[in-house]
RNA sequence: GGGCGGUUAGCUCAGUUGGUUAGAGCACCUGCCUUACAAGCAGGGGGUCGUAGGUUCGAGUCCUACACUGCCCA
């Protein structure tokens, strides 16, 4: 890279070229080190197989890489791991569609031929958002890259399996599901989104047998009354109690059923009297479970009435529900029907109705897992930030149900457990075996269950380091130093990797045995993260959910294409405050894009002078180091240097809280309005000091400043801006940097001794000098080429400063001459005061007298207004008694200020007047 | 129904333990092509911090209630 750059940036010019050479060059691979310590490590939540790069993973991915790269730079050994989840439903779903466009369906090619196809489609497209991945500059080991269906991968699930169910965590059995009629698939309670909807409550009237008198029940579904197999009151409710054990008859199909007492039937809900299916709601499972009552299925896998529906037999759900109505009504046992807003569980995946379903399914005893998963945040061995989400977590985990983890797919991790068509057991293997374990038999078939995707993604903070094996991997990364994630799978995968990785890691069920420190240390290090970072949503510029029926979506790839990676990843940063949402305005990224450019200029600006210096013999620097901090000699260096240093540690602590925008924001105004608009601006005069000046003393000393500075920022920078950074960095060194990547370098660490709040303080001084001279050149309509002579009055210490760094008044405001006076200024045209000094533009046009009134009027009102405040404070006894002395001096200091000025302003608008 | 947030400039958001004059970006107005950058430079206007109480010498910040609003869970 030579310092020739283009006169604009163009991110399209650069990115693609380095995303490639960071993989090429496999800069980002670490290999196992010898121990533990300095290591850091993250897990890359693994995007599935089927995705496409959202806003959602960009932003994800942007906070990871910019924390990722921080680390390395601070000299650690940083592993960021890659790889990609199975994704049952979603990629089951996608390679059907495909198979739909060629008419044809699963069901017809078998199961071995449709798995076998579903892995040539992620042979195919299965990388697809890897590779969008690259172009966000993602710092991952793309060399250590896993599948959650690789062979390793799939052993340790077994393993898991086997060992859970062995310790009686796993259980088969007939409950209640979640069942999706379309995925015909059992699905678990967080893959139910509930909606508000609005439906209706119908009543209808049960003849009581042996009475003319009916039980009217209120219902939402209706057509379930066909597998009815009782009638619930409650215990308390009088209107019902002399009914309790009477026999009503079920309308449509006749079916005899007895009124029973349970407590869930609630007296204020309807009519007080609830119809019980067992087979169809939760609720009533539960009652039948307590009454022993039958439980009859009237609904096939597809959510169609079965047999047992009798002539309601073939008709879906709907169909059946209509049907049911006008029966009823036929026979008048339809009562009162009404608007009822209820909520309705539909199918994460495809929107679908949820049908809650009897069926045998696969269980994960919970409670035992969830106990240490609260310890273990409760303790604080697992920090959440922000740390509202423990609280959020914690009463997730306190209210937890078991986990239903049987899919009724094809595509997954086949269930390890094989059925005796003899004996009705089941054999749990890791291995197939050949015999039923119980009675011999060799009439034995694999359960043709999957397991959730969720069941192995839960475990991969172990098991992508080589578990169950006792790898040196395992023993170096694992806990993982840090998760970043969005909220959204908290539950899904945050808590179940937090149950799992304590579980496994942690002695499974035999912590208990140990000792009590033994026992602390080991659950300590049994965690799979020792820290959560959650972020939220991003959303459109309007805080609308991005989604693709309302047509908001933003494409990553689409703005990065428009604006570059680095703009994007900065607009992200530098919205990522914790726990809101961002609302993504283009905007700001094109502002970003903008900085970007400011970069691009400033380097272009500062080679130039580089190559001028060097054509004139000032500029030999062969083995210059820029990291090495020169001697500051004018108050422009010791001030940026300070500067710099006190950035760098406002970077560091945003960076060590997660603060993304305030690390952002602090390098962004410091490269633009402090190194930019005020260093570059003055040093530009020393760098030309060159030419007429013999040894070049003055140009070698604040080229050697200007560049020292800027190296260190584009360093700060960089994990932000990867890009352009790495770009102006090898230019920087003119193609003979000194590591293979900027990202190899260190970060700038803040050096206390560096910093200065003196020179701060006086360049502030000098700088508010400069902005009322311009301000006052705007105000009096100064043409902006025109130099004007600017008088002051300032006490000594003050005047020193100002007269030191005279080059830099002149330049940067415009000034011709800077002549101290010994008398107030305050009453002539066009002067300003201040607490520190008193300045005034000499220029001859005429004033505007009226805006000049004006405009000290305004100032006076307002500086009145606050030495009243100032006053009132000072008058105040329990103010006077209560406050910090520091407060109180501050408030007296400014008082007398205000004095001051307020005199000087009343005078000049006396003068004005005149 | 249970839980967690939010309400600060036209818009999007900062504002650390209560303390002197509440900040940024974008948008807006004015003037400048000052040879690094018009994707720029300089200057400027704009906020009774959702409402009502309370605690305090002092509240954007702490407490209570209310209003509006977002999300999670059932």
């Amino acid at each position: 890279m030579s310092h020739e750059l283009p006169k604009a940036y163009d991110p399209s010019a650069i990115e693609a070229r380095w995303a490639g050479y960071w993989v090429a060059e496999k800069l980002f691979h670490v290999a196992t080190p010898d121990s533990p310590k300095n290591v850091f490590d993250l897990l890359l939540p693994p995007p599935n197989v089927t995705g496409r790069l959202h806003m959602g993973h960009m932003l994800n991915q942007t906070e990871m890489d910019i924390i990722i790269r921080w680390h390395r730079m601070r000299g650690e050994n940083t592993l960021w791991l890659p790889g990609t989840d199975h994704a049952g439903i979603a990629t089951q779903m996608m390679v059907e569609r495909q198979l739909a466009t060629e008419n044809k369906k699963r069901q017809d090619m078998g199961r071995e031929k449709f798995v076998e196809r579903v892995w040539e489609w992620k042979r195919h497209y299965g990388g697809a958002i890897l590779e969008q991945m690259k172009r966000l500059g993602a710092s991952v080991d793309w060399g250590r890259e896993y599948f959650t269906m690789d062979e390793n991968l799939s052993v340790a699930v077994k393993e898991v399996f086997v060992r859970l169910y062995e310790q009686g965590l796993i259980y088969r059995g007939k409950y209640i599901v979640n069942w999706c009629p379309r995925c015909m698939t059992a699905i678990s309670d967080l893959e139910v989104v509930h909606e508000e909807t609005q439906g209706k409550l119908y009543e209808i009237r049960y003849p009581i047998v042996g009475s003319k008198d009916y039980i009217t029940v209120a219902t939402t579904r209706p057509e379930t009354m066909l597998g009815d197999t009782a009638i619930a009151v409650n215990p308390k409710d009088e209107r019902y109690k002399n009914l309790i054990g009477r026999v009503v008859r079920v309308p449509l199909i006749n079916r005899e059923v007895a009124i029973i007492a349970d407590d869930w039937a609630n007296p204020e809900f309807g009519t007080g009297a609830v119809k019980v299916t067992p087979a169809h709601d939760p609720n009533d499972f539960a009652i039948g479970q307590r009454h022993n009552l039958a439980q009859i299925n009237i609904m096939d896998e597809t959510a169609k009435l079965n047999e047992n529906a009798g002539p309601y037999a073939g008709l879906d759900r709907y169909a059946a529900r209509k049907k049911v109505l006008e029966d009823l009504e036929k026979e008048h046992l339809l009562g009162h029907v009404k608007d009822h807003m209820l909520s309705i569980g539909k199918c994460d995946r495809c929107k679908t109705v949820v049908e809650p379903r009897l069926s045998t399914q696969w269980f994960v005893k919970i409670a035992p897992l969830a106990k240490r998963a609260i310890e273990v945040v409760d303790k604080g061995h697992i920090k959440f930030t922000p740390d509202n989400y423990k609280t959020i977590y914690l009463n997730w985990m306190n209210n937890i149900y078991d986990w239903c983890i049987s899919r009724q797919l094809w595509w997954g991790h086949r269930i390890p457990a094989w059925h005796c068509s003899d004996c009705k057991q089941d054999t749990v293997a890791r291995e197939a075996p050949t015999k039923c374990a119980h009675c011999g038999s060799a009439k034995i078939e694999q359960d043709t269950d999957v397991l959730d995707t969720w069941f192995s993604s839960a475990l991969l903070p172990f098991t992508t380091f080589g578990w169950p094996k006792q790898t040196k991997d395992l023993e170096v990364f694992y806990p993982t130093s840090l998760l970043i994630t969005g909220f959204d799978i908290l539950f899904f995968w945050v808590a179940r990797m937090i149950m799992m990785g304590c579980w496994f890691m942690g002695d499974e069920d035999k912590l208990e045995a140990l000792n009590g420190v033994q026992r602390e240390e080991k659950l300590k290090a049994s965690v799979p993260f020792r820290e959560v970072y959650i972020h939220a949503l991003v959303r459109d510029a309007d805080r609308q959910k991005m989604s693709k029926t309302k047509g908001n979506v933003i494409d990553p790839i689409e703005i990065i294409e428009r604006f570059g990676t680095d703009a994007v990843r900065f607009t992200l940063a530098s919205m990522a405050a914790p726990g809101t949402d961002i609302a993504f305005n283009e905007d700001r990224t094109e502002g970003y894009r903008a900085f970007a450019n400011k970069i691009w200029n400033a380097a272009r600006f500062i080679f130039m002078n580089v190559d001028k210096a060097q054509q004139s013999g000032a500029w030999p620097a062969a083995n210059f180091d820029p990291t090495a901090t020169p001697d500051a000699k004018t108050l422009e260096d010791k001030w940026i240097l300070s500067r710099f240093h006190t950035v760098t540690q406002a970077v560091d602590e945003a960076l060590k809280s997660y603060r993304f925008d305030e690390a952002a924001n602090a390098v962004y105004r410091f490269f633009w309005n402090e190194f930019c608009d005020w260093y570059i601006e003055i040093v530009k005069l020393r760098l030309n000091a060159g030419e007429s000046e013999p040894d070049k003393s003055t140009t070698k000393a604040a080229l050697a400043f200007t560049l020292h500075i800027f190296e260190g920022s584009l360093r700060l920078l960089s994990p932000f801006m990867p890009f352009i950074t790495e770009e102006i960095w090898h230019a920087v060194y003119d193609g003979k940097p000194p590591a293979k990547s900027i990202a190899l370098t260190r970060y700038p660490m803040p050096n206390a001794k560096l910093v200065n709040s003196a020179t701060e303080a006086e360049m502030a001084l000098l700088q508010s000098f400069i902005v009322d001279v311009r301000t006052i050149r705007a105000e009096m309509k100064v043409e902006n080429k025109l130099k004007t002579p600017v008088e002051a009055l300032a006490k000594d210490g003050i005047r020193k400063t100002l007269e030191q760094n005279l080059y830099a008044i002149q330049k940067l405001a415009n000034a011709e001459t800077l002549t101290f006076m010994e008398k107030s200024l305050s009453n002539a045209p066009g002067a300003k005061v201040s607490p520190n000094y008193e300045v005034r533009v000499v220029y001859e046009q005429k004033i505007d007298v009226a805006a000049e009134r004006e405009r000290l009027t305004k100032e006076l009102k307002k500086l009145e207004a606050e030495r009243d405040n100032a006053q009132r404070q000072l008058a105040n006894e329990q103010f006077m008694a209560k406050a910090p002395e520091k407060v109180k001096e501050g408030i007296k200091r400014r008082a007398d200020e205000l004095a001051g000025l307020i005199a000087k302003l009343q005078s000049a608008l006396l003068e004005l007047n005149r």
